[in-house]
DNA sequence: GTCTATACGGCGATAGAC
DNA sequence: GTCTATCGCCGTATAGAC
């Protein structure tokens, strides 16, 4: 017989508060220190409450992580849809962006302990990955690669790169980073030259025209 | 006044057969179920002797990240000294090699928590880092890249793509990892081309004539 | 629907007996 | 060198007050 535990609802604003102060701990002080105690501590309420609205720890970790994969699938979707003339870029800058990306390795690191972590760490990165080679494929005659490298692999680079760059420098290690930038983004200068005047988002044509 | 308590002796057998059961356990099911009680069970005796070894948990995961990297580097050093005019594919096969990667990734989540073990890794990086360095500037001028890639980032690329593409893996993401492998192995080949009749390991000429 | 209070066993760590 | 006892904090679960 399942448990006729009651839990929170969904819509509750406690339960955003809690996950913003579970997020913030986990970014400040890394995933062991999101604690029922902690997490309770910093919201200004009792363990317990926590716990109502996040039976287990890993529903808690499950929320949280949900919740920042939509906004950056849709934050990298509508980069990918004004940005549509240089998806190399957006995804070079979309993989570089740190606020996500310590939380991402705390979540990897989790992943080796929870398998539902794991399990929507491959579903989410599946999709990401997904749009990212479809804006990619559409150009890829622009991206002057050898013959040798697929678009999947241009991808991996311009996905994974920016990654360990952050993740090496997490730990201290930054040689040779200024270099490899430089060589990425005189890369991208190249295949997807920035035009004059047009510093800002671009927007496709047939949205509303330029003037 | 510092705490007069004891502490094991470092060449105890005791002492090495609890890292070695450390070790199992933090590959088996990850640094979280590395405990005192844990350690103990698995060897077979009582958790106050594991922290009579290793005072605290952070003596203890020092103490197993030392012992392995170590090995790691002795065994990375006779790599590029045997077969010395193949650094790129020594970087490559070391840094591929999974035994320790599982391990690493490990260490490299449990550095957002822990100052030694962040401290630590910094250093031993750097110390890989530089003898790789210097085994690719030897042979530089063979490796014919492009003038604006450095030796630096060709190294970072064959030392940090391996493990992205584990890390990728380890969490079930395997789209483009063939094509990467093939690509960079097809590189090797080119630069670092393999001899007929000579699959093993290479000796230096000065150490003993080949036949 | 929300929140408070309490209980249980496992944890790191310590002190000291054999 | 080995083992036992103990402390306070932790994740987790549940009962029940508002």
């Amino acid at each position: 017989m399942p448990s006729p535990r009651r839990v929170g609802s969904e819509t509750s604003k406690t339960r955003d508060a809690l996950l913003d102060s579970a997020e913030r701990l986990m970014l400040d002080r890394g995933y062991a220190a999101v604690t029922y105690r902690n997490v309770a501590a910093s919201g200004g309420v009792y363990a317990g409450l926590v716990s109502y609205y996040f039976p287990t720890l890993d529903d808690l970790f499950l929320a949280l992580l949900r919740r920042r994969s939509e906004r950056n699938l849709d934050r990298l979707v509508a980069s990918l849809d004004a940005r549509f003339d240089e998806p190399l870029r957006v995804v070079w800058e979309f993989n570089t962006d740190e606020s996500s990306a310590a939380l991402i390795m705390e979540f990897l690191a989790l992943a080796n302990h929870r398998k539902s972590i794991k399990a929507e760490i491959t579903e989410v990165t599946r999709r990401v990955r997904k749009v990212q080679l479809e804006a990619i494929e559409r150009h890829w005659s622009r991206c002057r690669m050898p013959d040798e490298m697929s678009p999947g692999t241009l991808l991996f680079l311009m996905a994974t790169v920016p990654k360990m760059l952050q993740l090496e420098e997490s730990v201290g290690i930054c040689e040779a980073h200024t270099d490899t930038i430089r060589l990425v983004e005189h890369y991208l200068d190249d295949v997807e030259p920035k035009r004059p005047g047009r510093n800002g988002a671009r927007r496709r044509p047939s949205a509303r025209a330029t003037a």
